[in-house]
DNA sequence: TAATTGATTTACGTAAAAGTCAATAAAATC
DNA sequence: GATTTTATTGACTTTTACGTAAATCAATTA
């Protein structure tokens, strides 16, 4: 595995501009160390990166991102706290449950779709 | 099945706004017929609320909303253009896809930071 | 009939998530 | 060593998806 990446490096393999990759840092989602001041982005800073963009793709925002990010990390506190913390983990596992269901009825709607569109392209050739 | 709601009735109903549904309709995705000024939304219309927000929980924007709904419609036009529509629901499936692999992933770092709260749990009360 | 309630229209405001641009600065290449 | 190239910083702008507020109208209730 690579040391460091270079921020051009990352947009390339993620397909983001320069301006997101910092606007993640300034929200501190993203820490990457600087030679200079060139930033240098460990395999660590990779791995968040793609937990964010993943985390775009499923329409959280910054803050919800930032919350899962949060659960991912080694757990910490006393009892309570990290009590609280699997309750969150279940309340976002809820929310993707919710998200999986969408799919699903989305999912079949399109197949209902695709369905209608064969039909009809049936019907065009027949009354041809 | 009722003939109309009133638009607070779907307010209450989807818990969004007022302004959230005109939204919808300057944007043409809903149409509800008047009754004067005021708004009386159809079951039809009712169900493509459902469809918006459901869009919206999967982070799709307007314009991609406008979009999946298009191709739940009724295909019309030649061949060519069926053919056209039959991609562009092929492209939405691949869509749905990824956000299913994402989901997928999600879940599964959820269930290893789950096990890490475990752990550290057992740990807690060991050491005491 | 007066007053309350509910809905509409219009218009301006705003937060989130970047895009864009200009002015540097440092690195790499010729 | 001059000059492209690449990266940074800071500021301003834009887009999306509504929020909010004021004025108006219509219908219901007191």
């Amino acid at each position: 595995m690579r040391e460091f990446y270079t921020i051009t490096e990352l947009t390339k393999e993620f397909g983001v501009s320069t301006r997101t990759i910092r606007f993640y840092e300034d929200e501190e989602l993203i820490k990457p160390v600087r030679r200079g001041r060139t930033r240098l982005f460990r395999p660590s800073d990779r791995v968040l990166l793609k937990q964010i963009l993943r985390g775009k793709r499923l329409g959280f925002s910054i803050a919800e991102i930032r919350e899962i990010i949060e659960v991912y990390k080694a757990p910490s506190g006393e009892e309570g706290q990290i009590k609280l913390m699997i309750e969150r983990i279940n309340q976002k596992r809820k929310e993707l449950e919710q998200k999986r269901q969408d799919i699903d009825d989305t999912m079949r709607e399109m197949d209902g779709a695709e369905e209608n569109c064969i039909e009809r392209l049936a019907e065009l050739r027949v009354s041809q």
